[in-house]
DNA sequence: ATGTCAGGAATTTCCTGA
């Protein structure tokens, strides 16, 4: 079973590049990013046509997450993150789907930093981390998957000397991170990939994809139930070349029907 | 410091967020 997620930056205007990879690449379960889209704006019908079920969360201009799913259908689970009842940005949904728990995070990007945004960022992160808590010990795999908004060391980012002052790097954000991987959650392309160079993220400034100056920002994170079944993991840079391409590029992972032998944690 | 997008609001141009 392949699992991809895929920052869209405004799934209006990037809704043919979309259908082109959900043809192209065939993801099983896809969660989506950054829709840009209130509720009613949502192409439903486009998504559903392209063989897909599919449940959204949208806001207006900002924000925004989905699930697709073309193996069942999604049972939803949670929409917004627990632990702040005010808060209402649309960047968390969750399924059940497929016989895993699927779960779609927009987190916050926090620039300017420092500032009100990063402390947004850092409450965020906080409150995922109290709910990833809740989730790992689910005898279900479970994924929580989307663009975390933090590169996780200097191997996830061109020039790491560029980033120093950026909210993605910032040491507050990369350790709360961290905290999420001591809690026994697996970065499934790190794992995989443990030296190597992978990106998600290049901006459309300075031909920054051509240059190969990207950051590695959409992660999927896996308990033990879905570590255990890992096999394969990536990103697909392929779209980010396309005409009228988001700024980042899909994320994936393929999950074997049973445990991968040989797939221990990470020391 | 720069640079490029998307989408919404107001109209052809600016604003915010990223």
């Amino acid at each position: 079973m392949k699992i991809a997620t895929y920052n869209v930056n405004g799934i209006g205007g990037r809704l043919p590049v979309l259908l082109r990879w959900l043809a192209l690449a065939k993801p099983d379960i896809l969660c989506l990013q950054e829709l840009k889209a209130p509720q009613e704006k949502f192409p439903e019908n486009a998504i559903r046509d392209a063989g897909y079920d599919v449940i959204w969360h949208g806001e207006s201009r900002w924000n925004g997450v989905a699930i697709l799913s073309r193996v069942g259908d999604i049972h939803e689970t949670r929409r917004g993150l627990p632990g702040d009842p005010a808060d209402e940005q649309s960047r968390y949904i969750e399924a059940a789907v497929g016989g895993i728990l699927i779960a779609c995070i927009y987190l916050p990007n926090g620039n300017p930093w420092p500032g009100q945004k990063f402390e947004y960022k850092l409450k965020w992160m906080a409150r995922l981390d109290a709910h990833l808590k809740a989730l790992f010990d689910l005898e279900a795999p479970v994924i929580v998957c989307g663009d975390y908004n933090v590169i996780p060391a200097d191997l996830d980012v061109y020039k790491p000397e560029n980033w120093t002052k950026d909210a993605l790097f910032a040491p507050e954000a990369r350790a709360a991170y961290q905290g999420y991987l001591d809690q026994g959650w697996t970065d499934a392309i790190r794992t995989l990939h443990p030296g190597a160079r992978i990106y998600s993220f290049w901006a459309y400034w300075r031909r920054s994809f051509e240059r190969g100056a990207g950051i590695r920002i959409d992660h999927l994170l896996l308990n033990t139930a879905a570590r255990k079944r890992l096999s394969a993991a990536g990103v697909d840079t392929r779209p980010r070349g396309w005409e009228r391409s988001s700024d980042h590029a899909p994320a994936w992972i393929e999950l074997a029907d049973r445990p991968v032998r040989g797939r221990k944690a990470r020391p």
